[in-house]
DNA sequence: GAGGAGATCGTCT
DNA sequence: GACGATCTCCTCT
């Protein structure tokens, strides 16, 4: 039962892989409200607040056209970091849902800073003014590729990483927060599959994206 | 606050 | 060789 941290996540609130062995809208909605953990010469946590699912046969998934070296990660078991490299200079933090063979992935969009404020500045590249507004706080973390950078994520370090181990640097946990209302829009940069409603965000929650 | 351009390179055609 | 599950900065209102 170790603690890390100041919000005190024990090993045991980790999220199973039977918690990601589902339908990626599943996932994607039950993920609002989780902790997503950093864990290593610091802690650096922030709570999910927007999410979108990516499906199977779903011409705006990555795993459209079957398996390559990139998307692999997908087609494989389910609670794994799927890390992507985008537009020349962006990483990109998936979970794997679903079975072995059976591609899908919830793509992580925002989170709300709870801990390791500072190591997110830093690994952000911005300074914090000393009464931190809510707006710097919203620009750590709100868009996927922000999140990534804010907690250290690369393909390199990250990509194909069992998110359900309990020594795992990067993990998800769950805690007695109880996520409010949901609202389910059309997803955000894609130009294939845009009407379909596969983005999962907490209702009135300032720290999501746009 | 909204909108547009540019950055920059891995990946697949 | 084209494009991208994005972000930042700049201009205009």
């Amino acid at each position: 039962m170790e603690e890390v941290g100041i919000q005190k996540i024990k090993l045991h609130s980790i999220l199973p892989q039977s918690f990601y062995a589902r339908d990626p809208r599943v996932v994607a909605r039950a993920l609002l409200g989780k902790l997503l953990v950093r864990r290593d010469t610091r802690v650096r946590t922030g709570r999910i607040v927007e999410t979108e699912a990516y499906l199977e046969n779903d011409p705006a998934a990555h795993s459209f056209r079957g398996p390559t070296p990139r998307n692999r990660v997908m087609f494989g078991p389910a609670g794994h970091a799927y890390v992507y490299f985008t537009y020349g200079m962006h990483y990109c933090m998936n979970v794997s849902c679903q079975k072995e063979g059976e591609p899908g992935a919830v793509l992580l969009r925002a989170l709300e800073p709870m801990e390791g404020i500072a190591a997110m500045a830093k690994a952000r590249g911005v300074k914090l003014s000393t009464s931190s507004t809510q707006r710097e706080l919203r620009a750590l973390t709100s868009g996927p590729a922000r999140l990534a950078q804010a907690l250290g994520i690369t393909r390199e370090r990250d990509n194909g990483k069992d998110l359900t181990d309990p020594w795992a640097e990067l993990f998800l946990a769950e805690d007695d927060f109880e996520a409010g209302r949901v609202r389910v829009t059309v997803r955000i940069g894609i130009s294939k599959a845009v009407d379909k409603k596969l983005r999962y965000v907490l209702e009135r929650n300032p720290f999501v994206s746009r």
